[in-house]
DNA sequence: GATCGAATTGCAATCGGTTGCAATCAGATC
DNA sequence: GATCTGATTGCAACCGATTGCAATTCGATC
């Protein structure tokens, strides 16, 4: 069926060895002798087998890609970046669909035995003890989005979550809103949990009161729009900060429902900054993750550590910025 | 480092060939044996190595799964069901990302090295020469969103756009209006072009005057939203029907800019149903593509030819549904 | 206890490459 | 032409599994 090294082996008339060192960087091979090989083998149409390669050389130029989110538009940047950038490294994404399994020990198991050179982890909602297993295991291991620990159990790459908190705080006292309430992502992901701590203790330094604290059940314009509800019963806030700009929309579209209008009512401080934040009909301000230069420096990273897997553990954390546009107020002029 | 058979054999006091077996369904080997091989296994912790196994057996379970649209959302309902699809089946997916390379020859070349048992092309807008090389080369291959053709020279999975076209302009003839545009998406897409032809086709039978046909430059909201300038600059016409959701929401935010109602000044007909279609700033009606038959067929259809190269080429072709929403004026009562 | 067929087991070859090592070769130097 | 050095080449073992085939074991039957 297919070509095998052999083949090319005997129509050029050398050994298996000369073959596979031409098609091996940096091989000792002669320029006569290499361009018999190469001849030959596009004659034959050959091209070497990476799976058998793989074998011997202990390296399949895999890197496990686990995802657990696939109902939020920005990953499709996600995926659009990891996957193109790892392609252009040479290296290739194998993911694993983390919705409905939840048992690390099966994901660590599948990824091993297709022995992948390293694993991205791509997702906030996800505990640490996923990463550690992949460690344990010995399976280079980085976590995008992940939350940033002292000691570094594992490698992280994301934003400082704490310092987005604050710094939706610090866009919303300069606005001068007072009184403000808080809408979260799932309570459980470490993101959500450490940009409502950063808020909390920037807003007491700054005069901002906390009316109301709701957390979202997903990250999805669904669950925004239900937890806004109860929000908007009692509303005594001017302004909320909502955990992601999906959320946020949905926490819009419920208070526009009840004929409050932005900002004028009430104002809104997404989080993300994704492709949809920029429609017309929402026109979102909100606080921008560098999702590209975050995607960027995991490849990197991953590649690096692939590398050399006794890299002693980092964290690369990337600033915040705020994205103005028109769900607050705008900022008084000085 | 990792544990192999050569170990596991040795601990339990059998040969290699013992510990193999029961390891691979429906070898023969005695209940106390296949006992003693668990046991040392699980003590070692042995996983049995799939790239060695797939040397042998020339089989990877892996899929190619080939995409080039990460822009739009619907991709995210695609990626999201095929991965966990076929990860159920023992399948696991190799993403190979086309947004920059449109060389047929080297997505071949690199699924080829990789082994792969099968590919998905997961796109409307490649030509079918992408398909037809995967098959030369002996790659099953199927078509999802593909263009349905007679004689069919590939397996195609999708919607019959020819027909969904059609559904539009019956769609828009029975809300009782006359005079009608089309914004298609991107023009080189053969779901663009099937759809066109179908809803021209039906709109002169149902007495439909077609004031305007332009074409979005891809799949985006912002295309939608350029596109639809030029029409609004003469508007001479009641409705339009959209080649996309996302284009159908940029194409309503222009409008509404100039100060349109909707449905009232102009009504909107999309194509898709993605999730934001459901969003009430937009609740848009639209033809509904049911993107979940149409993945699981696909993949059910993948494993088949897998398993039975040898498969005559089939198209299967799932009907569209209107989903009625707000962006088109009532049914008049009967 | 001998006999027979079926089930189990192990041997050894194989899948398609890589690589350490020793042998060979080429070119430069004396 | 002999000698030396570094570059090239081929041999053969190996990576971690599978599998056809022949040998062995087992249980049942006579």
């Amino acid at each position: 069926m297919s070509v095998t090294l052999k083949e090319v082996a005997e129509r050029a008339g050398v050994s298996r060895s000369a073959v596979s060192r031409t098609f091996t960087e940096g091989a000792s091979v002669s320029e006569k002798t290499r361009r018999k090989v190469l001849k030959a083998a596009r004659e034959l149409g050959y091209r070497p087998s990476l799976i058998a390669r793989s074998l011997t050389t202990k390296r399949t130029k895999l890197i496990g890609l686990v995802a657990n989110n696939f109902q939020n538009p920005v990953f499709l940047d996600v995926f659009d970046l990891f996957t193109s950038e790892l392609q252009d490294r040479g290296f290739r994404p194998l993911i694993v669909n983390l919705t409905k399994e939840t048992e690390p020990k099966k994901s660590v198991d599948l990824l091993w035995q297709y022995s992948v050179d390293g694993v991205i982890i791509a997702t906030s909602t996800l505990p640490v003890t996923f990463a550690r297993a992949f460690r344990e295991a010995g399976i280079p291991v980085i976590h995008t989005f992940g939350k940033y620990d002292t000691p570094e159990e594992v490698h992280v790459v994301g934003v400082d979550n704490v310092h987005g908190g604050a710094m939706a705080a610090e866009t919303l006292a300069a606005r001068a809103y007072r009184t403000v309430a808080v809408l979260g992502g799932p309570k459980a992901a470490t993101s959500t949990h450490d940009r409502v701590v950063g808020f909390k203790a920037a807003a007491s330094g700054l005069g901002l009161t906390i009316a109301d604290i709701r957390y979202a059940e997903n990250y999805t314009y669904e669950a925004g729009r239900e937890a806004m509800e109860p929000l908007l019963r009692h509303k005594r806030f001017e302004a909320i900060f909502c955990g992601d700009d999906l959320i946020c929309m949905g926490a819009i579209d419920a208070s526009r429902k009840r004929g409050l209008s932005i900002p004028g009512d009430i104002g809104f401080l997404g989080f993300n900054d994704m492709n949809i934040a920029r429609w017309e009909g929402y026109n979102l301000t909100t606080i921008r993750q560098p999702i590209r230069d975050i995607i960027l420096s995991s490849v990197e990273l991953v590649v690096a550590i692939v590398n050399d897997p006794e890299r002693s553990t980092e964290a690369r954390l990337f600033p915040c910025s705020v994205v103005e546009r028109g769900t607050l107020r705008p900022l008084p002029s000085v």
